[in-house]
DNA sequence: TAGCCTACCTAA
DNA sequence: TAAGTTAGGTAGGCTA
C-alpha cells in the first residue's frame, strides 16, 4: 500500500489516507499471473499489464479491495514488512473510517481476523517485535521477516534485498514528494502506482527465486507443523510435534511438564587450546558429520530410555550404558529411544536435500539448496537443544549433558588418534600435530607435503578414525586450508582447497570482515589484505596495504 | 592499570 | 503448550 503524508510528517493512519493497494497475483510453481491491479485513489492513467480500479472515495477503494481479496481467494498473502506496516494500516483506517465487515477477509465467513501485537524472543534471534495476524485459511508470510530469519544481511530494505538476490532494484519514490504526485494529476499518481506495483512484485520475486513455498512445505512435511507455524513460531514446535507424532506411533504419552528448575546450565563443548600463526603447509580439516544428532543415535539417547537412579539397580547392568557424565540409558534392543527417530528422518531429509545440491551447477539455486540443507541441519541439533531448552516444555539435562559430555570425549580421542597413529613412533617420516579443533572438528599439520598426499593422508585419517567409534557416528575429511591463518579460538582464515586442481574460495570464519559490527573499511582493507596473504601469499604486500589504508 | 562486567555477534 | 544449545573473541565502561 502506498499511503498520503503531509510533506513533513511520515504517515500516520490517523490523519493520512490509504492513496493506493497493488495486487500481484499468481499461481505458485507457474508462471501464470491470475491478476495484476492496483487501487487507486483518484484518477490513474493507464499501465501496461495492469488493471487499474480509481475511486473518488477512501472507504470504497477498501471495501473494494477486502472483495476483491476474498473474491480471489489466496492462499498465501505476502509482501514486505506487511505485517508491521500494511495491515495495521490498513485496519487503522478501517476503523477511523467505519467500514463494516472490512477484516472478514478470511475464509470463515463473518470471522474477523485477529490481529494484535506480539514479540518473538529467542537467544539465536534476540527480540523481534511483530504483529500477530489471524486470518483464517491463509498463511501470511511477510518477505522481511522471512529473510531476517533465514539470512544474516548487514541490511534489510527491500530495495537492499532485491540488489541481494535478484540483481534488481526498486526505483525509488521517496515518502516526502508522494503528497505533491497524489495532489497532482493522472499522470503523477501512475508514478506512484508503477512504484507501489513494483513493490508488490519484488516480495513475490523472492518468493520464488528462495523457494520460499517449496522450503517450507517440505519443512512441514518433515515436522509435522502447519505451514504457518514455521513462519511464527520457533524450533521447538518443530521438535515437540515429532516427537509427538513417533510418540502417538509407538503407544506412549508424553506428559506435560511444570517448568521449573532453570539457571543452572550444562557444560558445552570443547574448543582445543589454538597454536596461533601462519601456516605456508597445508592444513587438514576432519569433521564428524552431525555430531550430535549422531550421538543420540549412537547411543540411544532419550526420554524414554534414561533409566532413573532409583532402577539402575534392579537392571541386568548389560542392558543399559553409563555415559560419562554418570547418567543411564537403555540399549536398543531393550528399548528403542523416540529421539533417534526422529533424528533418522532429519537426518534423512537432509541427506536427499544435499544429493539435489550436489547436483546442480547453478551458483544461486546451490546457494538456495545450501539454506535448505542448513535449515534441515539445524532442525536436527534443534532436538539436542530441545532437550537442554530449560524454557521450554520437556527439557532434561541428563540428555544434552550426555551428548555433550560425548562429544567432548570423542574430539579428545580423536585428536589423540590422529597425534599417535600419524607419528615417527608408528613408522611414519613425519609427526602430525593438530593445531586447533571445535566441537566436532580438528585441524592437522601433517608436515609439508603436496597437496595430493595431504589430502589422501586425510581421507585415510577419517577412516582410522571413524573406525574407533559406534555405527553411524562418521568423521569426514572435508577440506584442506592452504595457506592457512590462525588468530584464535573461532577466530580463522585459508585459502580452502577440496580438490588438488583449484581453489575453491577463500573461507574466514568470525574475524572482523564476516561480522556485521564492523564498518566496511575494516571490511574490506581486512577482505584484500587476506587475498594478498593467502592467493598471492605477498605477506610484505599486504603490511604495506594495511599501512596505507590506515595512511590514508 | 588490571580485572571484571556487559553488549554484540559469531562458531559450532 | 512462547522462547533450540554452549563457547568465545573483541570493544568499551566501570571500579578498586
Ligand atoms: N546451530 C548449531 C550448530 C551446531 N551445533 C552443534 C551440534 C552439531 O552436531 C555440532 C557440530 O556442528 P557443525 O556445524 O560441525 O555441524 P554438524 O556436525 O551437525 O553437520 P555437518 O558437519 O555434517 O555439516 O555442534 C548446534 O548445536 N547448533
Amino acid at each position: 500500500i502506498e499511503c498520503n503524508n503531509d510533506g513533513e510528517h511520515f504517515c500516520t493512519p490517523d490523519k493520512n489516507e490509504v492513496i493506493q493497494i497493488g495486487n500481484v497475483c499468481k499461481i505458485a510453481g507457474t508462471e501464470e499471473i491470475i491478476a495484476r491491479n492496483i487501487f487507486t485513489l483518484g484518477g490513474c492513467s493507464e499501465i501496461a499489464d495492469a488493471d487499474v480500479f480509481s475511486f473518488k472515495d477512501e472507504a470504497a477503494m477498501l471495501q473494494a479491495w477486502r472483495n476483491f481479496v476474498v473474491e480471489v481467494d489466496p492462499d498465501i498473502i505476502t509482501g514486505y514488512n506487511i505485517l508491521n506496516f500494511d495491515y495495521s494500516y490498513l485496519f487503522g483506517r478501517a476503523d477511523k473510517l467505519k467500514i463494516k465487515d472490512f477484516s472478514n477477509l478470511g475464509r470463515i465467513k463473518n470471522k474477523r481476523i485477529s490481529f494484535k501485537d506480539s514479540t518473538f524472543q529467542s537467544k539465536a534471534q534476540g527480540i523481534r517485535d511483530t504483529k500477530e495476524v489471524v486470518m483464517e485459511g491463509r498463511v501470511q508470510l511477510d518477505m522481511l521477516q522471512h529473510i531476517q530469519r533465514e539470512h544474516k544481511l548487514s541490511q534489510y530494505s527491500l530495495n537492499s534485498v532485491s540488489l541481494n538476490f535478484l540483481k534488481e532494484q526498486k526505483e525509488d519514490v521517496h515518502w516526502t514528494i508522494i503528497k505533491d504526485l497524489q495532489a497532482g494529476t493522472d499522470d503523477s499518481r501512475r508514478r506512484i502506482a508503477v512504484y507501489c506495483l513494483k513493490d508488490c512484485y519484488l516480495p513475490l520475486r523472492l518468493l520464488e527465486k528462495l523457494m520460499c513455498i517449496f522450503n517450507y512445505t517440505e519443512m512441514a512435511r518433515v515436522t509435522g507443523v502447519p505451514f504457518s507455524y514455521l513462519c511464527t513460531r520457533g524450533q521447538q514446535i518443530k521438535v515437540l510435534s515429532q516427537l509427538l507424532r513417533k510418540a502417538r506411533s509407538c503407544n506412549m504419552l508424553i506428559p506435560t511438564q511444570t517448568r521449573g528448575d532453570r539457571g543452572d546450565k550444562f557444560e558445552g563443548a570443547v574448543v582445543i587450546e589454538p597454536k596461533p600463526g601462519f601456516y605456508k603447509t597445508p592444513i587438514a580439516t576432519l569433521d564428524f558429520a552431525s555430531l550430535y544428532p549422531s550421538i543420540m543415535m549412537a547411543h540411544n539417547l532419550c526420554y524414554c530410555t534414561l533409566v532413573p537412579p532409583s532402577v539402575a539397580p534392579k537392571l541386568d547392568k548389560d542392558s543399559f550404558i553409563v555415559t560419562p557424565t554418570g547418567e543411564k540409558f537403555m540399549k536398543a534392543e531393550h528399548r528403542k529411544g523416540l529421539l533417534p527417530i526422529v533424528l533418522e528422518e532429519l537426518l534423512a531429509a537432509r541427506k536427499k536435500a544435499r544429493a539435489e545440491l550436489a547436483q546442480t551447477t547453478d551458483p544461486f539455486m546451490q546457494k538456495v539448496l545450501d539454506g535448505r540443507q542448513l535449515a534441515l541441519k539445524i532442525s536436527a541439533n534443534s532436538v539436542y537443544g530441545f532437550t537442554g531448552a530449560q524454557a521450554g516444555q520437556l527439557p532434561c539435562l541428563q540428555i544434552s549433558g550426555s551428548v555433550t559430555s560425548y562429544g567432548r570425549q570423542m574430539i579428545d580421542k580423536t585428536k589423540a588418534k590422529v597425534e599417535e597413529y600419524y607419528s615417527s613412533a608408528n613408522g611414519f617420516d613425519f609427526d602430525a600435530e593438530v593445531i586447533y579443533g571445535d566441537t566436532d572438528s580438528v585441524m592437522v599439520n601433517f608436515g609439508d607435503m603436496s597437496l595430493e598426499r595431504i589430502i589422501q593422508l586425510g581421507n585415510e585419517a577419517s577412516q582410522v578414525v571413524t573406525a574407533e567409534f559406534t555405527k553411524p557416528i562418521k568423521l569426514e575429511f572435508e577440506k584442506v586450508y592452504y595457506p592457512y591463518l590462525l588468530m584464535a579460538k573461532k577466530r580463522y582464515a585459508g585459502l580452502l582447497w577440496t580438490k588438488p586442481e583449484n581453489y575453491d574460495k577463500i573461507d574466514m570464519k568470525g574475524i572482523e570482515s564476516v561480522r556485521r559490527d564492523n564498518c566496511s573499511l575494516v571490511r574490506n582493507t581486512i577482505n584484500t589484505c587476506l587475498s594478498k596473504l593467502l592467493i598471492e601469499r605477498d605477506v610484505d604486500a599486504a603490511v604495506e596495504f594495511v599501512k596505507n589504508t590506515v595512511a590514508s
